[in-house]
DNA sequence: GATGAATGAGGCTTCATTCAT
DNA sequence: AATGAATGAAGCCTCATTCAT
């Protein structure tokens, strides 16, 4: 009956994600426990805080999406890849950015682990950006940061409008970015 | 040591103002009847609901906001008043917008009045906006919803990054808006 | 504008022996008041105390009472008199025992001008019951404390089963106290 | 220290229906967990509404009742069963009818297992009532909602009223429903 | 190591009662 | 004397977290 502990770690992030995703800060320890068809006090095994449950998920969360621009580097055409990039991390982030969120908490700064995840992110990023740079696919004044933050700004706003609309804002922003693809 | 009742109640929407721009979600009226120094009682006989708090509040920044936004209708030249007002409401809506989130807190439909804020809201930066286009200082197939959702985007992560990092954020999407001013 | 002091003590009691009976001891002093047209600071001018509150209107409840009993000492037939008192109080005090059962809040002892205006209540049942008892038309050991008793009881069971079961319990109970009228 | 889930159930429910018994409605679920020597937020693991609580309350009331109840159909006295049946259930029933009142709290439906446990019980006094007709010991048109409603409404009167009283009270209510025994 | 039960703190809301006008 | 506003205490309920099994 008894699960693998690494098993058990897995479907709690799983859950987690799933759940804050969905019911945003409002979402329950117990509620994720059940999902992940664990009790609660083993999820407070594997993450001691609550805190530590949504770093953890958000973690993880920027790692698979890390892996998925990694493919976009090797893209044959960096202006696509750029754009692409964009779309991505805009219609992605969408529901996870309450997790991004979550992690402001009470103003303290993030965990190590969390800004390490962050910046093996930003460096993804970062690639395929000067990719298109090089190839007159993005305005060459354009950092990562920029795209960060205009990418973040979009994200928060996909849940609050539709759909149609996020798309025309995100061309708008393609355009104002110089991206060609 | 009592207080006039219109006076307690700007109070309470002020405390709120903050508050919830600061907290998000997570304030409590507790806190807010704390700031506003009164009773917790006190806040529930002035909106007996907390939704009809937020909503409150809601409705006084926009209709705060909207006046700002009537000074650049006459303003000499059409592009620097465009350009002015997505600067002002990125800015000035800066921590408010999570107040603009809270409203949505069911997905119900809004109050009365709180629509009704919100189109006089998009009715002033459809004025301006117009005028910029037709001065050739705006891209000519942006609608107010785009302005709208760009700068409900770039308000909401004012208080996540640094202001500099915020300015060249603005700085894309008004190229992308076509904005010259 | 201002009312005179005894006429909103009136309308208060009235007030208050309306909403006492329909909404139990769930009334608030505020719905009391508002129905009354009155403040609530006017309420407590008046009775200082809920609880003060709600013996005067139980006092006065019970002198309306005995002044209907005080007609039914007049009447011709005795036995048909003495069967109208039990249904009028089992009717009548239905949705008045509320009241009655709110004077025992704490175990605490009545006040005296409760126990007196019981007292004055009970004499006139008693005199009711005397003449029915010398006409042979009630059982002859039965007394005020047993009608009194009884009528309670059956009164407290009007608002919760329909009206053709209160009925039957109130014929058999009259057949108990050999009533004939 | 830490007690066994269903124990404390058990405790619970002991305490409600002591609780509820004295104070009717009026009792807060924070003295019941007082009095059941539990946190509050255990009370409400088990029970998850106040409503809830009282209904299990009164089922397991009607359940213990009913126990007794099945002992009487084997009595071989058919009218002494029945004035058994009529003394136990207003003796017994005693302050725990406030309870069964608090379940007409809304006039909502009462859930299933209520219905349940109120037919079952009313079953059991059908059964005692026939012997007691059958072998001419009550009167013939009596029904159980007869029975019901004459010992709901003594019950709520015991207490109030002194011991002496009510069993005048119930004597002459037997009387009236032709009991002998 | 995993689990379900327990818990105190805290959130929203209502109410009897008091106070300044 | 009358009023509306203010208030703290208390009620119901939820949640992160801890404990005994």
């Amino acid at each position: 009956m008894r699960r693998d502990g690494a098993e058990n770690r897995e479907r709690i992030l799983l859950a987690a994600e799933h759940v804050f995703g969905t019911g945003g800060a409002a979402a329950s320890t117990e509620e994720i426990a059940r999902q992940a068809k664990v009790g609660v006090a083993t999820v407070f095994r594997h993450f001691p805080t609550k805190q530590d449950l949504i770093e953890a998920t958000a973690v993880r969360y920027l790692q698979k999406l890390e892996e998925q621009l990694r493919l976009l580097i090797d893209e044959a055409d960096p202006g696509r890849a750029f754009v692409s990039l964009v779309q991505t991390l805009v219609s992605t982030g969408a529901t996870k950015m309450t997790l991004l969120n979550l992690l402001h908490t009470d103003g303290q700064g993030l965990s190590e682990p969390v800004t390490a995840a962050v910046h093996t992110f930003y460096d993804a990023i970062q690639q395929v950006l000067e990719r298109a740079q090089a190839a007159g696919a993005a305005r060459p004044d354009a950092t990562v940061q920029d795209v960060s933050v205009l990418v973040r700004a979009l994200a928060h706003v996909v849940p609050l409008v539709a759909d149609a609309a996020v798309d025309r804002a995100v061309k708008i922003v393609l355009d104002g970015l110089g991206a060609t693809g």
